[in-house]
DNA sequence: ATCCAGGCATGCA
DNA sequence: TGCATGCCTGGA
């Protein structure tokens, strides 16, 4: 067990179910979730606002393990005050208090948002629960069985056609080729910024929005602010007076500005408080 | 019943 | 360099 003390809040549900992360379960309507971190499964609850407690089906190493996918290095307080640039930010700190950034795995984060292209969150965590129990190996947990999610040796034989019969559509392909050109950089996590971008977007499959995502939940680059629809809206209609035809390039860049070290928590907040929050978005 | 969604690749100006 | 269009599927 790993006892996690925040200085902040920290929000379980607003952190596990803002659609950043796929894969882990609530029980106790949000007060628990259960889910894979890499070779083990784990289950997080809350003992009070500002302390989790993480219990493991395997200890060794778990500490490392979790302070790392919790991200409890970064300076939350120091995030909020950094991006409360006017009132309307102010106004999404405070109402999104407490939603964290997680560190993802970044295999599954690569194949989760080449699955996501014009689909929602219901029907991607449907495609990967899908290739966990039928390729990843089952790991039970307090009476609950779970699956953690397949390595690339375990999807590299399944062919295109087989991906198109579990429902991905054109992704099949994307998912395919990417298991097959298996880039190296992937592993060898030794480059960054803008130069790990482009990598990615030599990718099939990855342009600019799904290269920002991996890099942002996956590779934990925090300086990145992928647009997606929502963002697109928010930025046009409080940032750009409205201006609907405002490029996706001109919006990433004054997100970036806007934002600085902290745009990839910036983008968290505002995706998160445009779903739940905005009524005209 | 159409229409379009957490985009991307391709073809054309 | 910028814009239009097709793409699989499934849910509204």
């Amino acid at each position: 067990m790993v006892v996690l003390e925040f200085s902040e809040q920290y929000n379980l549900s607003y952190t596990f179910d803002c659609g950043q992360i796929f894969r882990f379960v609530s029980f106790n309507n949000g007060k628990t979730y259960y889910g894979p971190l890499e070779d083990r499964v784990i289950k997080v609850s809350q003992r009070n606002p500002h302390t989790l407690i993480i219990e493991s089906t395997n200890e060794d190493g778990l500490e490392s393990k979790v302070n790392q996918f919790f991200r409890v290095g970064d300076n939350y307080l120091e995030m909020q005050k950094s991006i409360q640039i006017d009132s309307l930010m102010e106004t999404i700190v405070k109402a999104t208090n407490g939603l964290h950034m997680l560190k993802q795995d970044i295999f599954e984060c690569c194949i989760a948002y080449l699955l996501s292209q014009c689909s929602n969150i219901p029907r991607i965590t449907k495609h990967l629960n899908e290739l966990a129990q039928k390729y990843g190996s089952p790991i039970e947990m307090d009476g609950h069985e779970f699956y953690l999610f397949p390595k690339r040796d375990d999807l590299v034989g399944i062919s295109e056609e087989q991906f198109r019969n579990m429902g991905f559509g054109y992704r099949a392909k994307y998912i395919h080729s990417f298991l097959q050109d298996y880039p190296e950089f992937i592993i060898n996590t030794n480059i960054q910024g803008i130069e790990l971008n482009k990598k990615l977007q030599e990718i099939e499959g990855i342009g600019q929005k799904v290269a920002d995502c991996i890099q942002l939940f996956g590779f934990g680059d925090l300086s990145i602010f992928p647009v997606d629809t929502w963002i697109q809206k928010f930025m046009i209609k409080y940032y750009f007076k409205g201006n609907a035809k405002t490029p996706l390039k001109q919006i990433r860049q004054t997100g970036i500005q806007l934002f600085g070290k902290w745009a990839g928590y910036a983008e968290e907040l505002i995706y998160m408080y445009s779903r739940c929050f905005d009524p005209d978005l």
